[in-house]
RNA sequence: GGCCGGGUGGCGGAGUGGCUACGCAGCGGACUGCAAAUCCGUGUACACGAGUUCGAGUCUCGUCCCGGCCUCCA
């Protein structure tokens, strides 16, 4: 069972081999900490953490590290700052916060490291004057800018032509530089801006500075995933690997991984358009692992249409796993052991597949119902179970999943019409019986009569 | 204009040459006091046109349509 990974640099599919494989190395670009994370936000994070804990399984939990950055100085926290007339420093205290909690919710394992850019200064300020040292970066009027000529490379991950993309460019050229595809590395901050004393005066870096410093300072000069959005792809990835290979003169990322886009609703998710969804608006209609499914349930590489109605089919997966899990639990947590089946693993060894995954999903829950004995059932459940959690699915009890919902009644009050209706159904009061199912119904609770009595209750 | 990606059944969504995934919805049946849940069965697809091949959603070329990026953006 080999990984293989889709390496945007080669526009192919190629078997994954760590540079180091007890100490598999992964960045994966984070948050600019202005406001609350968006459901586009955590479609990466999401992917990265499945494919960190894919790596985990094979190369063993402690022989992987994964870093992901946050973006703590940058102009558009300023403006953020600036409107709500508050300190820069509550901003990013409080968004952090949020960022954490709602990744949280969705499941996502926290990264190995999670380096500040404004922890990582004097390593930004080091690199940049290594990169004027080689010649490959200049000051000019309180900036400094690095010299996309200088860089051979320059365009080959995002394979662009240096000529076409001036005579393409939307944006007026800065005068302060000498060509115009060159971008800034350090930039000059005013009394009200944050900055940092520098060799070029007081100032802040650009942007794509950041990540080539917090990788190399938590990662080393070549390390094996670097990924991202593929809106990221250029600049920001392409200027990492100018900076990067240009100051350490050494290889950078060997496996660039990028995921698709997401839309809402069929557009595109923009402030002007209306349609920005956060996570935790997502987290009021429906549960973390209901999210989850609706990221994974299409290929990273797709593109994804993020909807109310796709979100419902996913909850609606998910409760038909949890209900093979309380097949067989009873609604409890299963104790018991897990494993990973093989085949559910070389999907994701496939590039990521999980949307086959996810068919491997259904096809252990159905083993679960159609299995004979509770011996098999428990079988087909360590199947269901290993292979969800991999995925972060399923990481609760069963009674957890179904209950855990609020509602207009609270599940006390629901009991306590479901102990009524058993007893009417004992009595043969049918009337009554199905008079309090409707009246569940209405307050949106269904119930499914198990074997041997039991009623259990759900959410709509 | 340049670069990149996509167009699969009512909907979602896999599938890089041959065995016509899978899920949801629909329909029929089993189970049930009736439902719900579950199980069994079932119909519908590969944007268009050429080409390669014994054989093509799958490879090649062309056409049409959609989306992303082109120095703010996951």
């Amino acid at each position: 069972m080999t990984l293989h990974l889709y390496n945007t640099f080669l526009r192919a599919k190629e078997p994954f081999a760590p540079i180091d494989p007890s100490n598999v190395r992964m960045y994966v670009c984070g948050p600019t900490v202005y406001d609350l994370a968006h459901i586009g936000n955590a479609r990466p994070v999401i992917i990265f953490d499945v494919l960190y804990r894919l790596l985990r399984l094979i190369y063993g939990e402690g022989h992987v590290t994964y870093v992901r950055n946050i973006t703590d100085v940058d102009d558009k926290i300023n403006a953020a700052a600036r409107e709500k007339n508050v300190p820069i420093a509550e901003i990013t205290a409080a968004t952090t916060a949020a960022y954490h909690a709602d990744m949280a919710a969705i499941g996502a394992l926290p990264p190995d490291h999670e380096p500040r850019a404004t922890e990582t200064i004097p390593e930004m300020v080091a690199m940049i004057e290594t990169l004027i040292q080689k010649g490959h970066a200049y000051a000019a009027d309180g900036h400094v800018l690095f010299a996309v000529q200088s860089f051979e490379d320059y365009g080959k991950l995002s394979r662009r032509d240096q000529d076409e993309l001036i005579a393409g460019a939307r944006v007026e050229v800065a005068p302060y530089k000498k060509y115009p595809g060159d971008f800034v590395l350090w930039k000059p901050s005013d009394a009200d801006t944050p900055g940092w004393d520098s060799p070029w005066g007081r100032g802040r870096p650009g942007w794509h500075i950041e990540c080539s410093a917090m990788s190399k300072k938590h990662l080393g000069v070549t390390f094996d995933i670097h990924g991202g959005g593929r809106d990221l792809i250029f600049p920001h990835h392409e200027n990492e690997v100018a900076q990067s290979v240009c100051a350490n003169a050494a290889p950078f990322a060997r496996y660039w991984v990028h995921n698709g886009f997401l839309t809402v609703e069929g557009e595109k998710m923009s402030k002007s358009l209306g349609n920005f969804r956060t996570v935790r608006q997502e987290l009021e209609k429906a549960p973390g692992e209901a999210i989850r499914l609706a990221m994974l349930k299409t290929h990273y590489r797709q593109p994804l249409d993020w909807s109310d109605d796709s979100l419902k089919e996913a909850r609606e997966a998910v409760g038909k796993w949890y209900r093979a899990y309380r097949e067989v639990t009873g609604g409890a947590k299963y104790e018991g052991e897990a494993s990973v089946p093989p085949a559910f693993a070389a999907a994701l060894c496939d590039d990521l597949n999980t949307p086959e995954a996810r068919t491997l999903l259904d096809a252990y829950a159905g083993e679960v119902f159609t299995a004979k004995t509770p011996a098999a059932k428990e079988v087909a459940l360590k199947h269901l179970l290993g292979a969800a959690n991999l995925l972060g699915l399923l990481t609760q009890g069963p009674d957890d999943w179904f209950h855990s919902e609020k509602g207009a009644l609270e599940p006390a009050e629901i009991e306590r019409l479901i102990a009524a209706r058993i007893a009417a159904r004992k009595g043969k009061d049918f009337a009554e019986a199905d008079r309090i199912r409707d009246e569940l119904a209405a307050a949106g609770v269904i119930l499914e009569d198990r074997p041997g009595g039991v009623t259990e209750w759900r959410r709509a």
